[in-house]
DNA sequence: CAAATTATGACGCCGCCG
DNA sequence: CGGCGGCGTCATAATTTG
């Protein structure tokens, strides 16, 4: 059903089958977010605890209405209506759902905000806004820039009915000041926030532990409390966790073992092989009850968000706006002023992001809808990506030559092992971690008593198991991870490029991991050959191992300077020795730490070089990531957190290269 | 001590079924 | 409609090895 028709995609776009020029003027959305004065950060920020409970279990549900006229002020409520349309319109009146999404929409998590908006009462938006404000300086940081909810359409129909509204793009960056005043007030605002320890009563370690102390914590617990939730947890967190481990604590007394057998979770290995989890009983409850916790959290949000149906949903075939193999399905996408280049953006991310996620990521780029594509329709393995760009999409170029597009024939010394029962054309994505010696150990095991094919039951076990961790087979029985090499040509690096030079496997394998689909982006970048015949400046922020500038060189576009980005040491040298060996012309610049970017910087570089024609990059998964046991945060995780700061970056440039 | 090895669920989505 | 199980995922943390 999910139509195979070209003309129309059922995901709320549609193709546009006349490729005439539309001269319509795109009416795009103002909403501009008031910029929080500088000075206001933390004042006040004092009575955080103030009516701050941790118990609330229920009360969540219900919550007061607020008035209208206190949202914010000054903030054009109307403009918003183009990210939560639904929810005008199902509320009566101005309700808490709209309140927190006032807040959501200048990028501060849903999660930070229900937890200001349960210490502070719902009335007081300031109050709300300042609590917020100390909890992230990374959110910090997207609250200074007006936000770019504009619009963008596939074809011709969509959204029609927006009415249109004045269009005021970046007028807080342009006012009258001079440009070096507010960029000194931004890494003015960075600066404090970096010592913001020594002023705000609440970051530092001590004030925080003296706080809990207060609040009636023994210290103990407070401490560890702390160190568990890590430096950036909020009070209300830290609170939550000694709460739970008291909680624990008592329990303990009278169940002298946790049962985790409650789950009733069956291991599914056929060996019938059973691990006694190793962790002590406490640590076990203390992290079941957390997972309590946020999953009521997570169930509350979903009542509250889900109306409007919060995500985006993936294109099936995830093939974006077009593959080489297929005829190019005609569409035309209209950029918001503000975001047409030069300079170019391309930014990128996992596909199957938590909900809500590519939600905000577009909503920071100009409500641009990402282009989600799937990388095994350029290679022999998959990999689901989404990219916002605002490059042209007209007249790609494949990169040639053409790589294998199968397992046999990617690796044709497998072909002979290969069992028929394995049907796996495609490899799944490459991860930074490959199966250990002794699955592949079992799974020679288990096949090796049967002559010639084992019974289903082991069959599904085995590609199962195949496909988890991208096993091939390189012998009779014998299935195997990719090497590193291997997965260097499915990704379309040269040989070796990852190989020598002090990088060891482990390390070979995270760059690889982490890295771009050489072909697929070089797709997407192959309309920037004919637009700079003469080469181009480009800014990769985190580059890892170059996957952004080996696609431009095999593009057979010049690289005139590169300013790369990237905190792996190894991953910089890596790049920088693929540099040395190409033979570039150009100047390639290695900064290891993304927060050294900030205006000065910027603007030096980019008077230095001209200005930047492609500024590129993938900000980390880890948070994002369904591979991520441990902390699946979303955007406001320790790493994927940076996606921030590629929003700040692109901001910068924007400006800095407008003014001259 | 760095590198290698190993085990370890959670989450969202989707299809199914009652 | 909601619960349930299948499915897949740019990973982390603890431990061992060299």
């Amino acid at each position: 059903m999910e139509g195979n028709s070209d003309k129309e995609g059922s995901d709320g776009f549609c193709w546009d089958s006349d490729e005439e020029e539309d001269p319509r003027d795109i009416p795009a959305l103002a909403c501009l977010s008031p910029i929080v004065p500088v000075g206001e950060v933390g004042a006040g920020s004092g009575e955080l605890s103030d009516g701050f409970h941790w118990d609330s279990e229920e009360e969540e549900e219900k919550v007061p209405k607020l008035s209208s006229s206190s949202c914010l002020n000054s903030r054009d409520c109307a403009g918003k209506a183009i990210v939560d349309p639904g929810e005008a319109s199902s509320s009566a009146g101005p309700s808490n759902n709209k309140l927190i999404s006032e807040f959501v929409v200048m990028g501060f998590s849903r999660e930070r905000v229900i937890q200001a908006i349960e210490e502070n009462g719902k009335a007081n938006a300031e109050a709300i806004l300042e609590t917020l404000l100390t909890y992230s300086d990374k959110e910090l940081v997207a609250v200074h820039y007006p936000l770019h909810t504009l619009n963008f359409f596939y074809g011709a129909d969509a959204l029609e009915e927006s009415p249109p509204k004045r269009q005021h793009v970046v007028p807080d960056l342009s006012s009258s000041e001079s440009a070096g005043d507010i960029f000194n007030e931004f890494s003015d605002v960075d600066s404090d926030l970096g010592t913001e320890e020594n002023i705000d009563p609440l970051s530092g370690r001590e004030n925080t532990l003296k706080l809990l102390v207060d609040m009636g914590y023994p210290i103990y617990e407070a401490s560890m409390a702390m160190d568990r939730c890590g430096e950036d947890a909020s009070i209300a967190e830290i609170a939550d966790f000694i709460c739970a481990a008291q909680m624990a604590k008592a329990a303990d007394a009278h169940l002298p073992e946790p049962t985790f057998s409650s789950s009733g979770e069956e291991e599914r290995k056929p060996n019938g092989i059973c691990f006694a989890p190793p962790k002590n009983g406490k640590r076990k409850f203390f992290e079941e009850e957390e997972r309590r916790r946020r999953k009521r959290e997570k169930r509350f949000e979903k009542k509250v968000f889900d109306e409007d149906g919060g995500t985006l949903s993936l294109p099936k075939p995830m093939i974006g706006f077009g593959i080489p193999s297929e005829p190019r399905p005609i569409i035309r996408r209209t950029l918001p002023q503000a975001a047409v280049g030069p300079p170019y953006f391309y930014y990128e991310n996992v596909a199957l992001a938590p909900k809500g996620v590519w939600q905000t990521i577009s909503s920071f780029l100009y409500e641009i809808m990402p282009e989600f594509v799937d990388s095994k329709f350029f290679s022999a393995a998959a990999r689901k990506r989404g990219y916002v760009h605002n490059l042209p999409l007209e007249n790609r170029t494949p990169l040639l030559p053409i790589p294998p597009q199968t397992i046999h024939e990617a690796f044709p010394l497998t072909k002979k092992f290969w069992p028929q029962w394995d049907g796996r054309t495609k490899l799944n994505c490459v991860q930074t971690c490959t199966a250990s010696a002794k699955l592949t150990e079992r799974i020679r095991k288990a096949i090796e008593d049967y002559d010639d094919e084992p019974p289903l039951k082991v069959q599904k076990w085995v590609i199962d198991e195949c496909k988890k961790w991208n096993l091939v087979w390189v012998g009779r029985h014998k299935v195997a991870p990719l090497e590193p090499d291997e997965m260097e040509s499915l990704l379309g690096f040269p040989k070796n490029h990852t190989r020598g030079g002090g990088i060891c496997r482990t390390e070979r394998l995270k760059g690889l991991g982490n890295s771009f689909q050489v072909d697929t982006v070089a797709y997407h970048l192959s309309v920037l050959k004919d637009m700079f015949p003469n080469g181009i400046n480009v800014l990769s922020l985190f580059s890892g191992i170059g996957g952004a500038e080996v696609a431009l060189y095999r593009l057979g576009i010049p690289l005139k300077n590169v300013v790369s980005v990237e905190i792996s040491e190894s991953s910089r040298n890596i790049l920088r020795s693929w540099w040395e060996s190409t033979n570039q012309k150009g100047n390639l610049i290695d900064i290891n730490d993304v927060h050294l970017l900030d205006a000065g910087m910027l603007e030096k570089l980019i008077n230095s070089i001209g200005g930047f024609d492609l500024i590129i990059g993938g900000s980390p998964c880890n948070n994002i990531s369904g591979s991520n046991r441990v902390s699946r945060d979303g955007l406001e995780g320790k790493e994927s957190s940076l996606f921030f700061d590629y929003f700040r970056i692109l901001n910068q440039v924007k400006y800095i290269m407008g003014k001259s």
